[in-house]
DNA sequence: ACCGGCCTGTTTTTT
DNA sequence: ACAGGCCGGT
């Protein structure tokens, strides 16, 4: 392998010895080449065997990205033909990346605990056919689970969500739930806690949290499944360590008893707080692992010197940060540009409009101006006036223009992304949004999911509540209590048999005679999908299921809706292709698993070529030649919920960091001088982040009333 | 059991 | 602004 592509720094990272290894690396300088390296370094070395590695990544593209990094890494120099056969088999590899034996382990902390579950779950009391539920479902549980508890409660169910999820992330079970909270209100949540564990228990399904907290408490109760994963991951690696919560660091130390541990990270880049993230993770990574080698990655590959000199005042605006010099040989390159507009419609536009520009070469004229002293942006009088579509008539992507694959548009929240939408579709230029509506969460995606999930997981309540009655086939509320005292009453002795058992048990329950008919109709349903199952690939099961119960029909109600509900499911069907080959019945908790686990920028196609629109946490990772950086006002950015809090606004201002830092080449801010929120129009200041912008590194301004300042000169006061 | 209309909280970020 | 939950009428 040659190292002489990376600097003096990666290549004493890649080189280090064994034991635990810190390197901070700052945006840009390389971190995922060094991993990658370091990961063909130790197996060429054979210093440790390619089997007993295991590689952590934020998501599951990032890890797809090092495994095939890693394989051509190692690849060259070996011989053509076999150099080929390798890169095939790196093509036909899953996304859970966990099964093929000759490469490493490589996928997210989720996606593992999951793996390690699915063998060993056993002993927790569940059954390996576990499915996993997202943020939705849980508060379903949690919202019924409110419903039946002797005392009213006006709390959110959203509340108890959180609690129970920070109780989980630092490893506390109901019995040993403690959070702070006065009293009453403590018993009440680990009431709620305690029940809605038992629910799912009882339904044998696991939440995003569990997939860490159980195989922990798994380990720690027993010392011999512990040494036999000890055993086979010799030597693990952390990508975004500063993002890891207390649980992903004790699964880590537990497993990494050698301290064969090589952690990558940046402290200003994290950006999960809100979700239990401990920056103390990286911060302390000296104290957790005295003998640890540190390493920094300091010089930046990706961004001019002026972007990277905007991003450096930025952070500064953090009093407890670590400084850190990150520097770069690449040229000065244009300023960053700051724009100021009317409202959200004048930001779309001039992204719109300088999209077109910068990829055909045109110069666009400023549409006829129709503003009057009072109005907002022009584009708002079109639109009051005009369709949307005709609004943009004037902007049109030509036919003849460049790539649009550099363009990104980042934001704080999804709600921003509307405008722009609108926008990119009235001026014809292909985009992709990366989250928003989830794919997963739909209704319709959710319903076909759950088809299959009880067909995998015949305990699946929640699913079994879902579909019991889409299409509606007369299975109301009374029936379904009916069904449900049925299974809890049957699950000790006869799982597996369930089905036909329940056929005979019908007649000894009380119900109407059109209920129990229309009831035990549902449950032949679902004994012919399972007697189908074995004998087709998945997808054509799954497209059987959908004509079998006429879900198309039920969803295409000529609406504009209903054929995009149905376009969707077909879409789910493509999805459902990968897994054909599995034998039955592994192809469906593994379709299923893939579904659950999948992350937002999963989803991102760098195939294609359009326009990129996301949030700034996805864009964590990733890099653009041109990045929209919009909405940068006090309120949207920081923003308004985490005004009062410093912990929170460090958190605000290392996002921005982290979106400054996302440019290569051209940066442009934008800032609206009003806004839409909640539906009626607000006035807005320019964020604090624009502030301590150096003149020198800028094209435009801000203008008389918020004039620049030092990073130190603003406090964690609100501004107003 | 189903359907339509009204009310509410929801938007910060997510595996 | 809007989706999803709740209530009351059929």
């Amino acid at each position: 392998m040659n190292l002489s592509s990376l600097n003096e720094q990666q290549k004493a990272a890649v080189m280090a010895p064994l034991g635990p290894v810190l390197v901070l690396a700052g945006a840009g300088s390389g971190k995922t080449r060094v991993l990658s390296f370091r990961i063909a370094y130790l197996i060429e070395k054979a210093l440790v065997k390619s089997e007993n590695i295991l590689a952590l990544t934020f998501t599951n593209k990032a890890a797809a990205e090092m495994q095939k990094r890693v394989v051509s890494l190692l690849s060259r120099g070996k011989s053509n033909a076999e150099s080929k056969k390798s890169t095939q088999d790196n093509l036909n590899f899953q996304l859970s990346a966990f099964n093929s034996s000759a490469l490493p382990s490589m996928g997210t902390f989720h996606s593992l605990g999951a793996r390690i579950l699915r063998k060993e779950i056993a002993r927790l009391g569940y059954n390996s056919n576990f499915v996993i539920i997202d943020s939705s479902d849980q508060l379903k549980i949690i919202k019924d689970i409110l419903h039946d508890l002797p005392i009213e409660t006006r709390l959110s169910p959203n509340l108890f969500r959180a609690y129970i999820s920070t109780a989980k992330n630092n490893l506390q079970t109901p019995q040993e739930l403690s959070l702070g909270l006065e009293a009453d209100l403590a018993n009440l949540v680990q009431e709620v806690y305690l029940r809605y564990q038992n629910f799912l228990s009882r339904q044998n399904s696991v939440d995003f949290d569990d997939l860490l907290m159980l195989p922990i408490k798994l380990f720690q109760a027993n010392e011999t499944i512990l040494a036999k994963y000890q055993k086979q991951f010799r030597y693990i690696l952390v990508d975004e360590y500063q993002d890891t919560n207390h649980a992903q660091y004790v699964l880590l130390y537990l497993l990494a008893v050698e301290h064969n541990i090589f952690v990558v990270g940046d402290d200003a880049q994290s950006i999960y707080g809100f979700r239990g993230s401990n920056i103390g993770n990286i911060l302390n990574f000296e104290k957790h692992y005295p003998e640890a080698k540190v390493y920094k990655l300091e010089q930046n590959y990706r961004s001019t010197k002026n972007i990277l000199t905007v991003a450096q005042k930025v952070i500064e605006l953090n009093p407890e940060q670590k400084p850190k010099t990150l520097w770069t040989e690449n040229p000065a390159g244009s300023k960053v540009q700051l724009e100021a507009v009317e409202d959200e419609l004048g930001e779309a536009y001039f992204v719109a409009k300088t999209i077109v520009a910068l990829s055909s070469g045109l110069e666009i004229p400023e549409p006829a101006s129709t503003t009057g002293g009072s109005g907002f942006s022009i584009l708002d009088q079109f639109l009051r006036k005009q369709s949307p579509q005709s609004a943009y008539s004037f902007l049109q992507l030509p036919k003849q223009h460049g790539s649009l694959k550099g363009f990104a548009v980042l934001y704080r929240t999804h709600a921003q992304s509307r405008a722009l939408e609108e926008a990119f579709i009235s001026a014809a230029i292909p985009y992709q949004i990366i989250g928003g509506v989830k794919f997963y969460e739909r209704r319709e995606i959710k319903d076909v999911l759950a088809y299959l999930r009880l067909l995998s997981n015949p305990f699946d309540l929640l699913s079994l509540k879902r579909v019991v009655n889409v299409p509606a086939r007369g299975i109301g509320e009374k029936s379904f209590q009916a069904l449900q005292t049925f299974i809890d009453s049957v699950r000790s002795t006869i799982p597996e048999a369930l089905l036909p058992e329940f056929l005979k048990a019908l007649s000894g329950i009380s119900l109407p005679a059109k209920s129990k008919q229309a009831v035990s109709h549902f449950y032949e349903l679902l004994d012919g999908f399972n007697s189908l199952a074995p004998e087709i690939k998945l997808s054509e099961l799954m497209k059987a299921m959908v004509k079998k119960v006429q879900l198309f029909t039920w969803y295409n109600d000529g609406t504009e809706i209903g054929e995009v509900r149905v376009e969707n499911i077909k879409e789910l069907f493509n999805v459902a292709v990968k897994f054909d080959h599995l034998p039955w019945p592994e192809g469906l908790p593994q379709f299923l698993e893939e579904v659950a686990l999948i992350s937002e920028v999963d989803n991102l196609k760098d195939n294609q070529d359009t326009v990129t629109l996301m949030t700034l946490h996805a864009a964590k990772g990733l890099e653009f030649d041109t990045v929209f950086f919009v909405g940068l006002e006090e309120g949207i950015l920081p923003h308004a919920q985490s005004l009062l809090n410093p912990a929170e606004l460090s958190e605000e201002i290392r996002l921005a960091y982290v979106g400054l830092t996302r440019a290569k080449k051209q940066l442009f801010l934008l800032y609206a001088k009003a806004r839409r929120l909640y539906g009626n129009l607000t006035y807005t200041n320019p964020s604090r982040i624009l502030r301590v912008i150096p003149a020198a590194n800028l094209s435009g301004s801000l203008g008389q009333s918020l004039p620049y300042a030092e990073p130190g000169e603003l406090t964690y006061e609100p501004l107003e």
